[in-house]
DNA sequence: AATTAATTCCCTTAAAAAGGGGAATTTTTT
DNA sequence: AAAAAATTCCCCTTTTTAAGGGAATTAATT
C-alpha cells in the first residue's frame, strides 16, 4: 500500500486526487494540506512514501518546497502535479530531487503510474511534461540592464529619438541596442522582440 | 434533483467535479464531455437542468460554446467553472448568458452553492470571481475577428506586406487593420500595442 | 594585467510604419 | 428594413525601423 499526501490548494483538485486515489487499492491517502507551512509540520509527525505536490502555493513555491522536503527526509519520493508545462520549470524542479512530474491535463492513469513509478524510486514524466522537455529550450538570451531599460522604454511605445532624449544618449546608441536586442533573439522586428520579451517574462 | 453535464478537459477536474456531485443528494451529473462539439451532440438526446463549463476547451472557447447553448436551449442554465479570473471575460460569459461563474479555487461549497442558485435561475458569482469584477476594469476595447488574426501575424514578426501575402489582402488593408488598432488602443505604435495585447491575453 | 562584455557613438540605404485623410462593400446587429 | 460595425481598398507625406557595416570607451570578469 502506497501512502500518499496531497498538497494543494484548490478543493476541486484535491477532490479529484481523493477520488482517483480512492478508486485503487493499492495506495491511499494519508493526509492532505494546501501549503508549504502545513506539509512540514505534517511531516514531523508521520512521512508518507509519495508527496503529490503542487507547484503553485499560496504560501511557496513547488521548487523551494520539494528542495526542503527532499533535504529533511530524502526518502520521500515527491511527484509535481501542476498546469505549469514550462520546461524551466520541470527542469528545476527535478533537480531539486522531485521523482516525477505531471501536468494536470493528465489522464487518471498517467497520475496514477507516476505515482508507482515513483514509489519504486524511479523517475516519471507525463507525456505532456515529456513533450514539453523536448521541445527545443531555447535558451533565451538574458539582456542586459540598459537593454532591459530601453526595452521596457519600447514596449511603452517611446521611439529610439525619445527613448534617447530620455536617457540621455545619442539615438544612435539606442538603436545599437535594439539592433542588438533583434539580433540576440533572433527576430526582425520589435513586435516580436516585445512578444517575445514578454513571454519570457524579460520585461 | 439537479442534472448537471460536465464539459472539462482536464480529466482531475472531472474526477473532482464527479465526487462533488456525488456526495451531494440533490444533484447528479448527467453526462461529462471534454469538448464543445461532443456537448452539442450530448444535448441533441437530453438536456440537464445545469451545465457546468469549463471556458478553456480543446476546440472552442466557452463564450461562444455558451452563446450557442443558450440560442438552442434558453431553458438550461450554464455556470462556468475556470481558473480565468479576467473581469473582461467574466462579463463576457454572462452577456453571454451564463448563470453563474466560480473560479477552480472555489471552495466546495461555493460551486454547490453556485449550481443551486443557477438552477432557480438566479446568478451567481463565487467570491474571488466577484472579486475580480470589483477590480478598475480598464475596459479595453475588444478585437475583431481579422484584427486578432493580424495581430498575432504581427507579433510573430510578419510585416504589413507579409501579411498580405499570406492572408490573400491589399497592404493597405492590413495597414488599416493595424492603425485602426494603435487608435482603438490608443497606443502610437505596434510595440505598444503587442504589449497591451498580450498582457490583456487578447493574443 | 588581460580578456571579454557592455555601452557608447557613427555611416548609409531601403523598407516599413505612422499619421492624415476618404470611401465602397459586406456582415452583423438592432 | 435600417443602422451599425467590420472589412476592404485607395491616396498622400513624414517619421521611424531595419540591415549592413564599423569603432572607441567603460565596466566587469578571469
Amino acid at each position: 500500500m502506497i501512502n500518499v499526501f496531497l498538497v494543494e490548494d484548490h478543493p476541486l483538485v484535491i477532490a479529484g486526487m481523493q477520488s482517483m486515489l480512492a478508486e485503487n487499492e493499492e495506495m491511499n491517502c494519508g493526509g492532505t494540506c494546501t501549503t508549504g507551512a502545513d506539509l512540514m509540520k505534517l511531516l514531523t509527525h508521520q512521512q508518507p512514501d509519495i508527496i503529490l505536490m503542487d507547484i503553485n502555493l499560496p504560501d511557496t513555491d513547488g521548487i523551494s518546497l520539494c528542495k526542503e522536503v527532499k533535504e529533511k527526509y530524502p526518502n520521500i519520493f515527491i511527484v509535481a502535479l501542476t498546469i505549469n508545462n514550462q520546461p524551466g520549470i520541470i527542469k528545476k524542479m527535478m533537480e531539486n530531487g522531485a521523482s516525477g512530474y505531471v501536468l494536470k491535463d493528465a489522464a487518471k492513469h498517467e497520475i496514477i503510474d507516476a505515482i508507482k513509478t515513483a514509489a519504486k524510486g524511479y523517475v516519471f514524466y507525463s507525456h505532456s511534461a515529456a513533450f514539453a522537455m523536448r521541445q527545443p529550450q531555447n535558451d533565451l538570451p538574458s539582456l542586459t540592464r540598459r537593454e532591459k531599460e530601453i526595452l521596457e522604454l519600447i514596449g511603452d511605445g517611446l521611439t529610439n529619438p525619445e527613448i534617447a532624449s530620455k536617457l540621455f544618449l545619442d539615438v544612435t546608441t539606442v538603436d545599437s541596442h535594439r539592433k542588438n536586442m533583434l539580433k540576440k533573439f533572433a527576430v526582425k522586428n520589435t513586435a516580436a522582440l516585445i512578444k517575445i520579451a514578454i513571454m519570457a517574462k524579460l520585461i
